[in-house]
DNA sequence: CTAGTCAGGCTTTTT
DNA sequence: GCCTGACTAG
């Protein structure tokens, strides 16, 4: 059977279209991803191009593994495993290991994480004598992030104002110690291949030739650097194929831009536009309510999309009373839609803006007795317990390391403190070498002139021996053998296992870890380390539990689930409060909210609370305007009202948790109507205040109805009387 | 040097 | 509400 052959003829179509430069533009689920990897197969098998000619690029490794997977399928494993597939950090993370030596960096580099390259910053800030309050690094490391994604290196960084001259400093001081501790960043990565390829023209050269066909998968989620990284390579032979979805672009943030997809159009005169509009995935009414949201974007080409696969079931909203309420209602759901067959929980995803989102749900779960699969929060590199070990992995793998080497050292406590490390460090600095030299020649040297006491000295030197001992095992051992040394001599062990319940998590997860290792049996210790820093969570989602998935909404796209629950529809949270004042984000987090909507096939949840717990203080929220934007003849029953009665000891429950309220602002007028007061309304009936402020010259007064659930009200129209108090 | 307490700030989103 | 950094007693 040919390859084409289950392609319909749009899509055949975009697979087949001309040698040169083309753009397939297309909607979700439109099978963006099926014609890219039909696109290689197409090449091999039709017009012989040796499979390692081709690069395929994405930015998931779980993107890159389906796609691995659906390669296997049509070329079979053997072909299917010749090309080069990957994230854009990963491929560059190889070229540089193959070209080391020309970038001025050993072989063997490491890759900083965002918590490395933290330490890295405050590092930098203290050396600089700079006052970490006003200069926080994290904005500082975001301002440098910003920068290395659009090419500028710390020498060409222009400082247009006093702080940016102070981010320049500290800059080069990062650049320095990233260096001298051979390490990389993830941005380093895609720099540092694009000045390669500046520097080097015969090795830009051997890649082009190497790589005469690219693609790109989410083309909309290119930065910069990764833009110029495709130009390079396709400047010869100009074979690239390119998917892109500029509804999608949610990346913005981390330097994305959409608009190299105009870019792509000047760029490339002879470019192969061509437009997917069917979807294969949702419901005509799912499509619709996307459609009616994102439309609000201006600059867009605007899609049409359709399916075949009918108007479906209508989207369902609630009002829950707050995010516990919220919690115990997707649950409700869930179950009840198990239990009619009409769903099994693992076909459940809900989805919230922010990972804090995510611990209501967590917590309703467990108390339901219900199992769940969590993606992301934090994430389990990023947890304490696996980058201790993972630091002395990697000091083990470079003792010059010397950002593993302050995370470790006293880890678990040995009698070497700040005052002590402190030390060390500048006895190396003075003599000009890392401080694993000091180390090493401490316990030999007997009396020479450093400064540590006998206290000190004794720590450090058993410290050294240990490591000695580590390495030592390096030649001849397993990455497992390694760690399993680690674990006990270092008695990291016991100092996890503290009999609590959570020293024992910690350990279960230090055990995955160990099994990851496991995994790659023959893989050195340089591999193992480069693999793990650029994973994700999500990449290890599995499918084989029959559970409801926690996700974030970014971490939801590419994704498609026959449940959506799209939670916290609340102004501030989704859209979120920081994109409030600039349109270009506000429009991200519509995009957002169109994702979110677009990974349902069959049924669709809209939820908000009217109060949410945040960093500890309860406040009462609008709706989110995203959900004005839904036609209400999309909706089932009608919007903003709760699906369930409200029962009198509902509304005396949320008004006792009210928190006491606040004066109206700069308003010298006094509301009429007052939390907890009876109110009766001509068609709604009797309900009870929750709560009632001042709007410009009206008054909205947010009521409970015994029968409707939660309205707000304007008091000039809504004929509300009160009724006498008890 | 460690381990404890306390105040202050803060989180969008991730390769 | 949780983490980080500063400060203090042993």
């Amino acid at each position: 059977m040919d390859i084409l052959d289950r392609l319909n003829p749009r899509q055949h179509q975009a697979v087949t279209a001309s040698d040169g430069p083309v753009l397939v533009l297309a909607g979700p689920g439109s099978g963006k991803t099926r014609v890219l990897t039909h696109r290689v197969a197409y090449l091999v098998t039709h017009h012989d191009v040796y499979p390692w000619r081709i690069m395929a690029v994405t930015f998931t490794n779980k993107a890159a593994r389906e796609m691995r997977e659906r390669l296997v399928d049509l070329l079979g494993a053997s072909r299917a495993g010749e090309l080069t597939l990957g994230t854009f950090h990963a491929t560059c993370a190889r070229i540089l290991r193959r070209e080391a030596p020309h970038v001025g960096i050993s072989r063997d580099y490491v890759i900083f994480d965002t918590s490395d390259q933290l330490n890295v910053v405050k590092k930098a800030v203290r050396e600089l004598n700079l006052d970490e309050k006003k200069y926080r690094p994290r904005a500082i490391l975001n301002a440098i992030s910003r920068a290395k994604n659009e090419l500028i290196g710390p020498l060409e960084y222009k400082p247009e104002s006093y702080y940016e001259e102070v981010v320049r400093r500290v800059y080069e001081r990062y650049q320095a110690i990233l260096h001298t501790n051979n390490a990389f960043d993830f941005d380093d990565l895609l720099m540092s291949v694009t000045r390669l390829f500046d520097d080097h023209p015969d090795i830009l050269e051997k890649y082009q030739e190497k790589y005469r066909y690219v693609l790109v998968d989410e083309f909309q989620d290119t930065n910069m650097a990764q833009y110029v990284l495709v130009l390079q390579l396709t400047a010869r032979w100009r074979n690239l194929f390119c998917v892109a979805d500029e509804d999608q672009s949610i990346y913005r943030w981390r330097g994305a831009d959409y608009r190299n997809i105009s870019r792509l159009r000047d760029d490339f005169e002879n470019l192969t536009q061509i437009v997917l509009e069917q979807n294969y995935r949702s419901t005509q009414t799912i499509l619709d309510t996307g459609r009616a949201i994102i439309r609000h974007n201006r600059n867009r080409v605007d899609k049409s999309l359709f399916t075949e696969r009918g108007q479906g079931a209508k989207i369902v909203t609630y009002e829950a009373f707050d995010e516990n309420d919220e919690a115990q209602y997707v649950i409700d759901q869930i179950m009840g839609l198990q239990a009619r067959g009409a769903a099994r929980y693992g076909d459940c995803a809900v989805m919230y803006r922010t990972n804090a989102q995510s611990r209501a749900f967590e917590d309703a779960f467990i108390r339901a007795g219900l199992p769940y699969k969590l993606v992301g929060a934090t994430r389990f590199y990023a947890r304490r317990e696996v980058k201790d070990i993972l630091a002395y992995l990697r000091l083990i793998h470079n003792p010059t390391d010397s950002v593993s080497l302050a995370r470790v050292i006293n880890t678990p406590t040995r009698g070497i403190g700040q005052k002590t490390l402190g030390q060390l460090e500048r006895v190396a600095d003075k003599r000009g070498v890392p401080a694993w030299d000091i180390l090493r020649e401490l316990d030999r040297s007997g009396r020479d002139a450093s400064p540590f006491g006998t206290r000190a000295r004794k720590a450090l030197g058993t410290f050294a021996m240990m490591m000695k001992g580590w390495l030592a095992l390096t030649d001849h051992s397993s990455v497992v053998q390694l760690m399993d040394a680690v674990l006990e001599q270092s008695e990291y062990r016991s100092y996890i296992l503290d009999g609590t319940e959570e020293g024992q998590e910690r350990w279960d997860n230090l055990m995955e870890l160990r099994g990851v290792a496991a995994e790659y049996e023959d893989m050195t210790l340089t591999e193992f380390l480069a693999d793990v820093a650029l994973v994700s969570d999500v990449d290890n989602l599995s499918d084989d539990v029959n559970a409801p998935t926690l996700l974030t909404l970014h971490a939801a796209k590419g994704l498609e689930f026959p449940v959506v629950f799209i939670t916290g529809l609340e102004e501030g949270i989704l859209p979120h409060q920081r994109s409030f004042d600039d349109p270009e984000e506000m429009a991200e987090e519509r995009r957002l909210m169109y994702v979110g909507v677009t990974r349902a096939k069959d049924l669709l949840y809209l939820i908000r609370a009217f109060r949410r717990t945040s960093r500890g203080q309860s406040d009462v929220s609008d709706p989110s305007r995203f959900l004005d934007d839904v036609p209400k003849e999309l909706l089932k029953g009608r919007p903003g009202v709760s699906g369930r009665r409200v029962t009198q000891s509902d509304a005396s429950r949320w008004r006792s948790s009210l928190s006491p309220r606040r004066e109206p602002k700069r308003e010298s007028r006094q509301p009429q109507f007052r939390a907890g007061q009876r109110v009766h309304h001509p068609q709604f009936g009797e309900g009870i205040v929750v709560e009632s402020k001042l709007q410009r010259d009206d008054e909205q007064v947010t009521v409970v109805f015994e029968e409707l659930g939660i309205k707000r009200l304007l008091a000039s129209f809504a004929k509300l009387k009160p009724l006498k108090d008890q």
